[in-house]
DNA sequence: GGACTGATGGTCT
DNA sequence: GACCATCAGTCCC
């Protein structure tokens, strides 16, 4: 292994602010069973003062994991069919979380290509319902501690250059620039503003 | 590459 | 019953 800085713990650092928290999962490795994927694109999310959150009308039984203790998975179930998993931030008692929205396979390939054979090679983790796909992350690890598993995350190397931009897919609070990235990845997803509501 | 759209079901009002 | 923190397919350039 070439001498590259490591950063010392992630997890005791997940207790800061969200904006602040998410550029250092930047790079990070999530892994779970023989797959491992390199965090190339996160975005953050504060509670009850962050209209975009789930969290924003206060605590339910589906947001109640935001509000425990950083360290753990929060998944949800959106759109019908798809599962996108957040790593909670911050104190607990507060609602913030940091969604994982893209990132580089770096370990178990195949895999992947078999769970996903028909994405090209920058698809394969690039959105956030695709990342749980390639990881095999579902609602049942919602909830899950990433200090004892089974989805553990390791600090990558220390990335001095990400890039923020609004977020993606809201319609509220999607100003905010609270998406980050590492410039450069193709698998950080293009950016796409929350589509208008139709007119009926 | 980009624009557009249908699929599909939990969550909350 | 409306609202989605989406994806994959299609069509077009």
């Amino acid at each position: 292994m070439a001498a590259s800085p490591e950063r010392p713990g992630l997890l005791p650092l997940l207790a800061g602010r969200p904006e602040e928290v998410a550029p250092l999962l930047l790079g990070a490795v999530l892994r779970h069973g023989d797959v491992a994927l390199r965090l190339t694109e996160v975005e953050a999310y504060a509670g009850e003062d962050d209209p975009g959150s789930h969290a924003y009308r206060g605590p339910t039984p589906r947001t109640e994991v935001m509000f425990g203790p950083a360290g753990r998975l929060y998944t949800y179930f959106s759109y019908g069919m798809h599962v996108c998993a957040n790593v909670v931030v911050g104190e607990e008692g507060t609602a913030a979380a940091v969604l994982l929205r893209a990132g580089e396979v770096v370990e178990g390939r195949d895999i992947v290509r078999q769970r996903r054979p028909r994405s090209s090679e920058r698809d394969l983790a690039r959105g956030p319902a695709r990342l749980c796909q390639a990881l095999d992350i579902t609602l049942e690890h919602g909830g899950a501690d990433l200090g004892t598993g089974p989805v553990t995350i390791e600090p990558g190397p220390v990335r001095p250059r990400w890039e923020s931009g609004p977020r993606v897919g809201l319609r509220q609070a999607a100003e905010r620039p609270w998406r980050f990235w590492l410039p450069g990845e193709p698998s950080v997803s293009t950016y796409r503003p929350a589509a208008p509501r139709p007119p009926r």
